[in-house]
DNA sequence: CTTATTGTTGTGTATATTGCGACAATCATT
DNA sequence: AATGATTGTCGCAATATACACAACAATAAG
């Protein structure tokens, strides 16, 4: 018998007084409860009870184990019952937060194949591209893609990364010509994600592995919003650096066609953030684990 | 595999974030790895680790189970290491208080016995017959003989039965006769353990299972040893209550007889005091175990 | 004294656990 | 790009284990 099987009927023997009673709660044979006992004592080298044919009774040594081992079997009931629960228990509201594109792309058919795998969780999706505070606002849950980042005071979890690329309209290019390397995008229109206070250069991994470096890029467009900047591209206004999942499906049909393939953007990651709790709630747990579960297939397929 | 090397095997995969790595660690294949975590993945419903092929990370459900994995795991592992060192740990100075009479004829042979098994256990036995405080004179173990007694300051145990009976030399019945019941003893002379100032009657049980009653005795002679007593009756000079242990040679060669045999005397116990300490010394609990093994054994003998 | 029950041990059988091999998928290296 | 090594997974056969049943000695109850 395992070890956990022995002491949870070396237990049962000390409290019920007795092996043929101890069977008997366990419904198994006296040989059993026995031989569990035995290969403890034996294990351990150390006699735990003292037998006398028909009175049991714990020795010290196998009182003060007895105390210590019910304290452990409780432990790991506790454990298996609390994630046990921890699946059927997952309910209530949870509300969410996503940037607007990745959440109608990606996470929208996350959320419905959530909702129909445990009909109790109510969910509150807040799509918005700015920068919110999930605290403050009440998240239980707040998706970024960004470059890794950390938090004090939340706790960060990355998930997928979030792969990007260089891409534009064939009639763009057509109209203006293949930038030879990354250095001529400052004599293209650019089409850049942010406020136009932000970057105007693009970093750029010269090649697989290569060295990172930033190439000043002159800016035709600013949109916090990358479907604005993938509209813009699709009308031949200029080159967009954009997560791959934005453009999956006008890259297939070739709508879109990469540029300067061999520079490769800064990879993002896709992070979950939560609030700092010493427990998470089992609903939160549940959806995270999902969400990465559901974002990792829906990658190696891609 | 048992639930418990189940989560065994769980947290090194954790640890080394792979079956592969987990396996050649614990020296089995992989097949059983992986096998025990998807057994502990189905017996609770959850999925605890996100696999790729190539990359195994927790997921968030596993790694809070992972947490308590991990104190759970501690928590056997050093309950049995306690267990097997309170053998080998046996050891130190070990002050020992008892009676006079049994330290001689029945403690010495389990001193001897104890010091043959654990050498490196130094003894300090002190006999004595007057009551003591087991805490101020820093005594490990007090043994008393009495009836059942309870104390809140000490721990006490009960380890075995002290039968006792009433007994005098032919010579003396010859000269006196048999008592014929025991309000007779009255009319005796009785040899009482004690001092003048206490008990001066017996309380015997009428018969087996019988109603207790006390009955009036003659004292001739008191003292608070028993082997005093038990001289006094080898000498004819009364009928003595002793306990079975200190007279078992005496009786068995016919120089002592028993006296009214249906009636039976209130049976003592011996209890082993020991102060009240949260975790018992391991040679404390070593040496009563061994104790109370080594009169039960020597009690089915005789 | 009898009877029923206890702890213990031996034995056969059924279940389960293990290791090996094969497979597809992935990363590292060329 | 392609190869090689390694990963997680799964099927299969050999083995090991755990279990119940039965028999025995010892004890408590009627």
């Amino acid at each position: 018998m395992d070890k956990l099987g022995a002491m949870r009927t070396f237990t049962l023997v000390v409290d019920h007084g007795g092996f043929a009673a101890a069977a008997r709660e366990l419904g198994l044979s006296r040989s059993v409860v026995n031989r569990a006992v035995m290969g403890l004592e034996q294990s351990l080298g150390v006699q735990l009870l003292t037998r006398s044919t028909r009175k049991v009774a714990p020795t010290e040594t196998g009182l003060a184990f007895y105390d210590r081992c019910s304290q452990i079997i409780s432990a790991v009931d506790d454990t298996l019952r609390s994630v046990r629960e921890s699946v059927t228990s997952v309910s209530g509201r949870l509300r969410i937060n996503a940037p607007m594109s990745f959440g109608t792309l990606r996470l929208a058919a996350c959320v419905a194949a959530f909702m129909a795998d445990y009909p109790d969780v109510h969910i509150e999706l807040v799509l918005s591209d700015r920068a919110i505070d999930p605290i403050e606002e009440g998240f239980d849950i707040t998706l970024r893609i960004s470059e890794p980042l950390s938090s004090t005071s939340l706790v960060v979890r990355p998930l997928v990364p979030i792969p990007r690329l260089l891409c534009a309209a064939p009639a763009y290019l057509k109209r203006r010509g293949m930038p030879a390397n990354a250095a001529a995008l400052v004599d293209h229109d650019c089409l850049q994600y942010g406020y136009s206070g932000s970057q105007h250069y693009w970093r750029l991994h010269n090649g697989q592995g290569g060295t990172l470096r930033s190439f000043k890029i002159a800016c035709r467009l600013w949109s916090n919003n990358g479907e604005v900047l993938k509209a813009a591209a699709l009308a031949g206004q200029g080159i967009a650096l954009l997560p791959k999942f934005l453009i999956d499906d006008v890259l297939s049909d070739g709508t879109l066609v990469p540029v300067l393939p061999d520079y490769l953007p800064t990879q993002l990651t896709l992070s979950a953030l939560y609030p700092r709790h010493r427990h998470l709630s089992a609903t939160t747990r549940v959806f995270v684990d999902a969400l990465s579960d559901h974002l990792s297939m829906v990658a190696a397929k891609v």
